[in-house]
DNA sequence: GCGACAGATGGCCACGTGGCCATCGAGGAG
DNA sequence: CTCCTCGATGGCCACGTGGCCATCTGTCGC
């Protein structure tokens, strides 16, 4: 390993299309020279042609020994790395992929976003992240952007509407491989992970109703066109399947972030007859209910009994620590780049892959059988 | 706005170089074409050159009227989207910004990369995620891979070591622009912006003193070399300037993550003489060393006082609630991201510009004066 | 009536790479 | 000696775009 020293370069070669240029020479600063090895400059330096020096790089087996040494030793002094837009340029296929998730900041997708990461980088693909704040307009946006960077494939939560969905109809049309993450657009032809929402759902009220819970509320959206999200639409479903109704007043129209969370739980544990137990559909609304109860002095599980979805690192935290239903994150992110990886170098298959996994219910302190303290507040 | 119909064009365009191609044509699901419209296809379309079409896009003032309607019709039907990798091969300047952090799954980085993807969005590049958990090793995969596609910055949460620095100042010499955030490699001529970490340690630990303690202990690395972090390197010195030591037993050589800062407060909390308060230098510490007192059944102030840098969200959910030390991450975020697009649309400045933002001490439950109990743990 | 000019449009090349075909020399078989 | 083969290497073009210069057609001033 010849350690090329890291003084800095001070010529300064005209190049037309860098505006670095205009520098002040007197500044003590490493100034951008901004001149880019590239293959021919490699094979300049080796004193081979330029098809030679790119086949030490892809068919290293063609050349004769000593060509190959040659080659490699430019590349090594000059620090030689191809320029993989020009190779995608030509050749079709470009080593990016597109992610967009609703929120980086929502552990849930972290963690997704890291499994998929490592997975596609693992075979050598970068990665381009945004997004979608579970809008169908932004959605749009972000398509075009990453469209406009030709990744050659998009995993994506979908935002809802029919707007991301056309749009990644077209996408697909022009060769870019969909999968969807987390939610599946209704109709659409993509291939998808999501977790298998309606059955870690009925497996919640389940567990809450065999603990003795009739009167169980979820913090959820009740409307099939403002926000059409599983979780909300299956609960009532698995309610009915065991005999038990949602009242009206537990049913609201919101979206799910933590504040409104919050609001609704204040709301609900408020009412005349509040629900025994409470039944989040995500991690951030979670953390609301939680918030709600503590600031009304509410205590799991003997005023009221909690569950969520989503295995946040907090939940084992608090006292008592809350039970749950973890989704398996990382198979979904390794599972969704696999599927990249195998459509990009093997071509779609002929049959889509719609993963739904199940979900584990985690059993902690937060859920008991309603108390008659808990039902007494009737 | 004419919805063009969604359904699948069923045409196999002869593409070469599309391996998609081999397809079951029985097979109901829509096929992909693979065919992308280029600006030629556009101009053909409208009637007009190539020039003509391109012109329409960027200087359309120079078009008449009508051939400018034209083309713009042919924009649409088509769903024309330039091709950004033709047009920086050629340019020069690319659209994309690589942003490298430590782990996307912590908290602090996710808020970083969302603010950070949110700026240079509206300024139209599109973001390159990456990690490299902190280690100079991976991060040179990394810079490899962004290189490869010729990312015109980037945003680098750098890993400890000669080898990330050598290998940025040379992407630094072919053009790119780098800037650092969180941690910053010393001697490192780059832009960046980080934590104020002395000035916030200070505050940290002059707050406990004013509190009353002495014995303070601070979850973190005390080795110059292995983990050159400026925080724990920072306590010692704050610790002196108050004229109070840190015993050799609170002094431990680990890495950071949530089980070996679980770890280290087990091990402090049952030393002869504990200390009377906990410093953690970060969120995911903190979480640690929340769980480690949990299950040694200390109660925090009364047992002992917990501060902690990184305002998560659970901070505040657990009680009592925990002070924290906030980081500024939304400005964080975005001056690196306005540092990116400045100097890319307007060139480096003469100036480097290097920015240390001051923290922000929130006291909430968690720290008091330390009681005779906690002291008498002695 | 002629040149100057400007508005509107088109032709052409280069960017760095991958794929294809051409070339060149050595060595073996007939 | 010739033909063929094969190993080793080189030349050339296309990908889609941006930049530059060329062209063409009126119109206006003298």
């Amino acid at each position: 390993m010849s350690n090329p020293p890291t003084a800095h370069k001070a010529e300064l070669t005209t190049c037309p299309h860098r505006k670095h240029s205009s520098l002040n020479l007197s500044s003590p600063l490493p100034v951008y020279t901004g001149h880019v090895a590239t293959i021919n400059d490699v094979a300049r330096l080796a004193g081979v042609s330029p098809t030679t020096a790119k086949r030490a790089l892809r068919e290293p087996e063609l050349l004769h020994p000593d060509t190959l040494k040659k080659v490699q030793d430019a590349v090594r002094t000059l620090h030689y790395e191809p320029d993989q837009r020009a190779g995608a340029l030509r050749g079709g296929q470009s080593r990016t992929v597109g992610l967009i998730v609703a929120s980086i900041v929502e552990p849930f997708f972290a963690e997704l976003a890291r499994c998929i990461g490592r997975t596609l980088h693992a075979a050598g693909y970068s990665l381009i992240l945004s997004e979608n704040e579970y809008s169908s307009e932004r959605d749009l946006d972000e398509l075009k952007l990453m469209y406009g960077q030709r990744v050659s494939a998009m995993i994506v939560r979908p935002g809802y509407g029919e707007k991301s969905r056309d749009h990644l109809l077209r996408l697909r049309e022009r060769g870019v491989y969909i999968v969807e993450v987390d939610y599946h657009l209704p109709d659409a032809p993509f291939d998808y992970i999501t977790l298998d929402h309606r059955g870690s759902i009925r497996m919640a009220v389940n567990y809450l109703r065999d603990l003795g819970h009739t009167r169980i509320a979820a913090l959820g959206t009740y409307h099939p066109l403002i926000h059409p999200e599983l979780r909300s639409r299956t609960f009532p479903e698995a309610m009915h399947a065991l005999g038990l109704t949602v009242p009206e007043t537990y049913q609201r129209v919101m979206l799910l972030n933590e504040d409104t969370a919050y609001d609704l739980t204040r709301h609900l544990m408020t009412l005349p007859t509040p629900p025994t137990a409470l039944l989040a559909l995500n991690g951030t609304q979670a953390a609301g209910a939680y918030r709600a109860l503590r600031e009304l002095g509410l205590r799991p599980p003997q005023d009221v009994s909690l569950l969520t979805v989503d295995n946040y690192s907090w939940t084992a935290l608090v006292d008592p620590p809350i039970s749950v239903i973890e989704q398996p994150v990382e198979r979904m992110g390794t599972e969704a780049a696999r599927l990249v990886i195998r459509a990009l170098e093997e071509g779609p298959g002929d049959q889509p892959t719609q993963l739904e996994l199940p979900g584990r219910l985690i059993r902690r302190g937060s859920c008991a059988a309603p108390t008659t303290r808990s039902i007494s507040t009737l």
